[in-house]
RNA sequence: GGACGGGUGGCAGAGUGGUCGAAUGCACCGGUCUUGAAAACCGGCGAUGGGCAACCAUCCGGGGGUUCGAAUCCCUCCCCGUCCGCCA
């Protein structure tokens, strides 16, 4: 949610602001629908105060043709207001839905245009390797090292589910514990997050829970939804609460099943792990002060390029353009890790993505802050990032690491939690 | 899942139809006292929206209802606690 007064003093900033975004969004009727309702409340609440009035008089009335007779008033206020009250809960609700449909703000920096739009920042420091020997995708090494059972996972549950196997067992694991230690070196708090939230919680981080287009799963006859990222649970976790300044920053990090539905999706580049309807995450997220999330947002993008580099997978950092931000972020950085198997054309794939969205879902969740000694509240700021996917992860690694014997290397600083250093035998 | 008890200001906790936005205590802020601090005493102190201000409106878990009037009565949902059941 934008600041409704920032939208009617600058309603052609705004306007410009969701077309450059791609959103359709009419603001000057916003604006025509909010100043007439904040007419109407000026009225509503001169009704109230005069009903009051009558009410508070009843009691020294002298008699009781006096008493009914201010009573008859009280009931015609009473009236008059609600009448009024409902014609703003009709301009509200057109207004409400063009509201909601407003996107972030955007960083200035961000670059302006489609998908195509989105600037490469920069590399990893792993350089991307030459290989001797035809490149087999992760969904062949997979079968060959007998790592994942997709037959499997159909079977119970259908396309998009799998069964990890074997060394992807521990391979999940190890990536876990790895991305776990490095995060609470930094000072984020590690969580277990609850895989299921209520609909307010997914509808206040910016997911949609139901209806056709929704990417969310949701459970019948309860008001629960599986999480399609901890952003939602760690997002929802102070939801309504007014946090102490001195206790900003709160870094959080939060391991969760992932569960979407990837409506719409079918079609696109999404073979073997790439595109599933579940998979694991470690995901950080912050709540700051405003004036410290540029800086957080930068530490969640060096902290994404860190995890990546030290696995010693390529990748790419991109600066999403602003026809490809989802609602909430202000802006967002992908890291796009370099898997070979998925062919020349695209061999780039998103494992990551950090975003910065500022006080917009806080708005939404109501979450604010209090500075000891100063009245009043603000809104703190919201920043997300994928610390590591492992399902696509995992891709990344089995595809960059095959050897031409077939086998796998396992990244120097998996080896702790593997157990072993090499996936296959070599002889 | 069942029974009972609860959800009120930053916290604790009164308040069961009418000057209740709400006693009291703690915390907090200002002052007196003190070399300084503590204690004691005096004063202040909820949030949001509108207004330069006086002031006004709204808010007692959420939603709905009864009434001229609801923290208070009714319905409903959510959450918390205790006990019982079930269970890894």
């Amino acid at each position: 949610m934008l600041d409704k007064r920032f939208i009617l003093e600058n309603a052609e900033a705004v306007q410009q602001n969701c077309d450059h975004r791609g959103v359709k969004a009419d603001v000057a009727r916003f604006v025509e629908l909010e100043t007439q309702c904040r007419a109407l409340r000026q009225e509503v609440e001169e009704l109230s105060r005069q009903a009051n009035q009558v009410s508070k008089s009843i009691g020294n009335a002298k008699d009781d043709a006096e008493r009914e007779e201010r009573k008859e008033e009280g009931r015609r206020l009473r009236e008059e207001k609600d009448g009024k009250q409902q014609e703003i809960d009709r301009l509200d609700a057109e207004a409400g839905a063009i509201y909601r449909s407003m996107p972030n703000l955007t960083h200035p920096e961000s670059p302006i245009g489609d998908e195509a739009s989105s600037k490469e920042l920069s590399r990893g420091g792993t350089e991307v390797r030459r290989f001797g020997f035809p490149v087999q995708d992760h969904v062949e090494l997979a079968g060959q090292h007998d790592l994942v059972d997709f037959e499997g996972g159909g079977r119970i549950a259908g396309h998009g589910f799998y069964f990890l196997k074997n060394e992807a067992v521990l391979l999940e694991l190890a990536l876990q514990q790895f991305t776990l230690e490095l995060l609470m070196g930094e000072g984020f708090v590690p969580t277990i997050t609850p895989d299921l939230a209520r609909g307010d919680i997914v509808a206040g981080v910016g997911f949609i829970p139901r209806g056709p287009e929704t990417q969310i799963y949701s459970i019948e006859n309860f008001d629960l939804n599986l999480v399609a990222t901890a952003e939602i649970t760690l997002g929802g976790l102070y939801a309504g609460e007014v946090l102490d300044a001195d206790d900003l920053p709160i870094k959080l990090c939060g391991i969760s099943h992932c569960f979407r539905t990837e409506a719409g999706a079918a079609g696109r580049a999404s073979r073997g792990l790439y595109r599933v309807h579940q998979f694991t995450k470690v995901e950080m997220f912050a709540f700051t002060k405003p004036e410290e999330s540029e800086a957080v947002h930068q530490q969640f993008r060096d902290l994404e390029c860190r995890i990546f580099d030290a696995l010693g997978i390529p990748y790419r950092v991109i600066d999403i353009a602003t026809g490809d931000l989802g609602g909430p972020a202000y802006r967002k950085f992908d890291l796009e890790a370099w898997m070979p198997g998925r062919g020349e054309a695209d061999e780039f794939g998103e494992v990551t993505s950090a975003s910065n969205c500022t006080d917009y879902q806080a708005r939404r969740l109501d979450i604010r802050y209090k500075t000891k000694g100063e009245k009043g509240t603000s809104y703190v700021h919201t920043l997300n990032g994928t610390a590591v996917a492992i399902s696509r992860a995992m891709i990344a690694i089995l595809e960059n690491y095959q050897q031409a014997d077939g086998t796998i290397l396992v990244p120097d600083v998996l080896r702790r939690w593997v157990g072993k250093d090499r996936i296959g035998s070599t002889g």
